[in-house]
DNA sequence: CGAACAAACTAACAAGCGTTAGTCAAAAAT
DNA sequence: ATTTTTGACTAACGCTTGTTAGTTTGTTCG
């Protein structure tokens, strides 16, 4: 709701019914919070794209899974992805290579797989940095959307989002 | 760079050479200077969108003026932007509620552009709150991208854009 | 030339920040 | 039954924050 650095401890103690204090009986600094909720979901993006990338599997089917692998980790962990994408840039140094590391290798991998589809034509050809940026930008930021103002299954999410970002919404025939 | 909260007026002082106090001989407090940067922009996508949807287009065209328009604002005003897309929460109460009225405006008026579309059968038959959010995440995040890595004019991002986000990616003939 | 103004400066303020120290009651382990 | 541990508390610290007051310097204008 307020980002990293807009939060305070007080608020986070608040929220929990308990004085500011009595947080670092749990944790060792602010600082180690934002790692903790960060640096696991990161993780867990990179395990997933690398265990999609690693099946025997067309590029657009890869590409599927790639969505739901976003669905999957906005379900299960919406309020962390509003970290991973605003406020990764306040993990300290050490965290911080680790982190832009991971995301490089995420982009990546999602970049060859374009890559593969463009060449053998089973993709449209396009601009791979477009579409590489285009795909994440709304697989990313789906936990500001998903469970707010919809009442969609992650059935027919993952069904809609194919349509939309996979096949296109102008008829050209 | 750091966002709202995280940047003091001694950052932006020294990054204009002087003293953080010489920096209310020209504007009143922090958050105005939040104001003065996002409210701007924020009745340009206003104004914008309005005139679009006044055309006598098809929908198709609107939606790619629609694409236009971001870049065109982007291109202007990239650091702007930024603090639309991440900053907007920190607007003082009465800056806020201006600022929602107007997304919910822009919004609301795209959604109508392609319930139309839908309607009309010129688009694919897709769910118009998931197509307006996919649209408006890849647009809206585009100051993250156009201008860093990328070497492309605004007319081939123009292009590659309607491919990505209207045509679509995969072959399916 | 002299007055008025713009825009920088130094110094300092009160408030809020993350964090530490020390204490105490209840629960768990011995 | 006694010790140890857990996890809350109050109080306070040193620092940084946005902001104000008062001053000074150079420029503009009658």
């Amino acid at each position: 709701q307020k980002g990293y650095a807009a939060v305070t401890m007080r608020d986070l103690a608040s929220a929990m019914n308990i004085k500011a204090a009595s947080l670092y009986n749990h944790i060792n600094s602010k600082q180690d919070v934002l790692a903790l909720v960060v640096m696991d979901l990161a993780a867990a993006f990179t395990r997933g794209i690398s265990e999609i990338n690693a099946l025997e599997l067309s590029v657009a089917d890869k590409l599927s899974r790639v969505i739901k692998l976003h669905i999957d980790l906005t379900v299960a962990y919406p309020h962390a992805m509003s970290s991973l994408n605003n406020d990764w840039m306040h993990l300290d140094a050490v965290q911080l290579k680790i982190f832009i590391e991971q995301r490089d290798y995420y982009e990546e991998t999602l970049r060859s797989i374009i890559r593969i589809g463009i060449a053998e034509k089973t993709l449209f050809k396009v601009d791979e940095d477009v579409v590489v940026f285009s795909l994440l930008s709304t697989l990313r930021t789906l936990y500001l959307w998903y469970g707010k103002r919809s009442r969609m299954s992650q059935e027919e999410l993952y069904n809609e989002l194919r349509q939309a970002l996979l096949i296109g919404l102008v008829r050209t025939n």
